[in-house]
DNA sequence: CGGAACTTGTTACCTTTTTCACATAATCGG
DNA sequence: CCGATTATGTGAAAAAGGTAACAAGTTCCG
């Protein structure tokens, strides 16, 4: 197949096979097949084989897929075998939560610098990460290598935050305040929002008798 | 039209037309046409004309919406008329940012107790928050009335803690452990996992050239 | 009052995404 | 070696989601 214009959805759904993968892995399975790997984790077998379809073919017809063998291409695939360095934006609660999620050390992620504007901020360490000026970010950037930002300020703020981090040159942002942000289309931007999220629950909760799988 | 079967992402996106009228409200204007909403936000009139329809008509041809009126509509579409208490299970860093997040207090949601399973953490209080034993979640639950829960544990223990929320009577969960849970159909379960979202960063990183807005 | 200017609600159309179904290929047991 | 079994990869169908176009209703202004 090699479709070469490849839908986020997609690449949200390798994550996820990943993750199935790594669990198989771990109990010693040494093949799965698509129909397995969909009864097991709730997914659907057709989409599992499409998806993968888009990169190659991985499979063995009759066997299935070699477990660690798919992982090390779907590892290649998403880049997880490349090593990035994270500045993140906002060194209040969140930013110090972010700071120490084990997802960042897991993806082959690393939280290189803390930013704030608040010069009691400014200086002091966060989980073994300093915390610098926001003014020098661009200056931090280069002498820390940070290729990944992520926005961890109130929403008012975001906007121009961005604007800076873009300037300086990062090319792949995350962003969690609550707000839908602008950027050029050679930027990676991600929005977090948990307001959509709460709302969505709250809707939910207003109209008892429908469900909701997210 | 009122539609009966609404979509997540048409709820999803009255939260951010609310937003947006918020912020015209704010400026002072009186009524808003969908096509102007549109332009100034960057969305598609189309869409939220319709997304509108599924829930009444609230808007006057010739004239467009009044802002005040249809602001109180989505709200009261959204249930964010009405009072929702959060417990949160997992009072590591992620717990604890989250109960000092803004967004809840804004949209009535509110926090009411942490849970952990740490003796160290227990008896303790994070912003006003008290931290109780997880172990007396249902009793807590029902003292409290608490009808959402957070789970911010490591992914380990989020099935456990999903099945424990559940059986105190939960029906609102938010799950913010890097896994996909599994929960009956009358239980809302939205998992907003940073894990899917970073490895996506990373396959635009691997990938110079592709764009990405998300 | 009547036509021009607006703007909604809705239908029809198009695009994307998901699911189904099956030809094709590999393996296994006898 | 061959039929039965297992499973992939993929084209075709179905479902979901988004966009465009327009009839119908409202206001404005002469």
């Amino acid at each position: 197949m090699k479709a070469d214009k490849i839908s986020e959805l997609t690449t949200n759904r390798l994550s996820i096979y990943l993750r199935c993968l790594n669990e198989l892995a771990h109990e010693g399975r040494k093949t799965v097949s698509s129909d397995r790997l969909a009864k097991r984790f709730h997914l659907n077998s057709a989409q599992i084989r499409k998806d993968l379809a888009c990169f190659g073919e991985f499979g063995v017809r009759g066997v299935g897929y070699y477990i660690e063998d798919l992982r090390e291409q779907i590892i290649r695939i998403l880049g997880l075998d490349h090593h990035h360095r994270v500045g993140i934006v906002g060194a209040g609660r969140l930013g110090a939560a972010l700071t120490d999620y084990y997802g960042f050390r897991q993806t082959n992620f690393e939280v290189a610098a803390l930013f704030d504007a608040d010069p009691e901020k400014i200086g002091s360490v966060v989980s073994d990460v300093k915390v610098f000026d926001v003014k020098d970010f661009s200056k931090v950037r280069k002498n820390e290598g940070i290729d990944v930002a992520v926005i961890a300020v109130p929403a008012e703020y975001a906007q121009k935050v961005l604007e800076m981090i873009v300037d300086a040159g990062v090319k792949a942002v995350m962003n969690f305040a609550p707000t839908p942000l602008l950027a050029d289309d050679d930027v990676k931007l991600k929005t977090i929002d948990l307001t959509i999220s709460l709302e969505s629950l709250s809707y939910f909760l207003a109209r008892p008798g429908k469900n909701g799988r997210e």
